[in-house]
DNA sequence: CTCAACCCTGAACTCCACTTCAAGGTCAAG
DNA sequence: CTTGACCTTGAAGTGGAGTTCAGGGTTGAG
């Protein structure tokens, strides 16, 4: 299945100018051209763009996912280099879970004090906001 | 308790830069100032400070903090508004721990292969990047 | 043949949350 | 009275992830 990069995008919900941009950054190979110039994209790459969407919303960042891109299309970078860099992710990964669980907690008590604040007796004022809050977090 | 913005910028953990540019963007009152310009804090400035760094501990830009300090300042209640926000914030956050809940599996599972690979009979080549991904977590 | 809908390019712009820079004013210690 | 730490301002820079713009080419339907 060939497709222009309008079809592409609306197959994988992300914008031309994206996609377009992908390329440019080194993300998405050039894929070939129709003899009039128009970019003329295969499965592969709606498989590839799909997975750039996942891995963003896991929070890499375009660089990184530029990185574990590599290592796939790579197939000549020695087996200890890419077990170095999984090492890497799965370390950061970590952190970003913590990070997020961490936030998760403070925006629960936040909440918490939200409900009880709900059935307080001064109505001009939020309560949420005037709470002393436990230490916020702190990552850096 | 007065103090000039130095101070307070140690009291809070913010830089000055940081506190000039929360003036600038309208979440912080400007304070009073000195005969010769200099910038005088009280304590409610560190209070609201305070707020904003544990509200952008969980997750909140700075435009919706604001937005939350303007209801406040308006004399309107912003609770509801805060619990809305509160609970939008905490959806996505589930959303993107779970994304990455199973980004960290995937990654696992890259490990494994990655060990069982090194005393593999192909030395010539890496088996981690040859195994095909389970379909990437797809949620839009 | 014309028209809309699509495609191409490079450059510039946007947003967020700051940081950095340049150029100068103030204040307390020595 | 100088030195150095602190303060002031506006403007510009940063970086990530695109989006928008200007100006033009292509394609297919009517």
């Amino acid at each position: 299945m060939f497709m222009r990069i309008g079809e592409l995008a609306d197959v994988v919900g992300i914008t031309t100018e994206a996609i377009r941009y992908y390329e440019r950054v080194g993300l998405l190979p050039a894929p070939t051209r129709t003899s009039s110039g128009y970019r003329d994209y295969d499965d592969p790459a709606v498989e590839r763009l799909r997975f750039i969407r996942t891995a963003q919303t896991v929070g890499f960042t375009l660089g990184e996912i530029g990185e574990i891109i590599a290592l796939r299309d790579d197939g000549e970078t020695p087996c200890d280099h890419v077990r170095h860099l999984i090492t890497e992710h799965a370390a950061d990964l970590q952190r970003r879970i913590d990070d997020l669980l961490a936030m998760q907690i403070d925006l629960q008590r936040l909440a918490t004090v939200s409900v009880t604040a709900q059935s307080g007796d001064d109505a001009t004022h939020c309560h949420i906001l005037e709470m002393d809050r436990a230490s916020p977090v702190d990552r850096g």
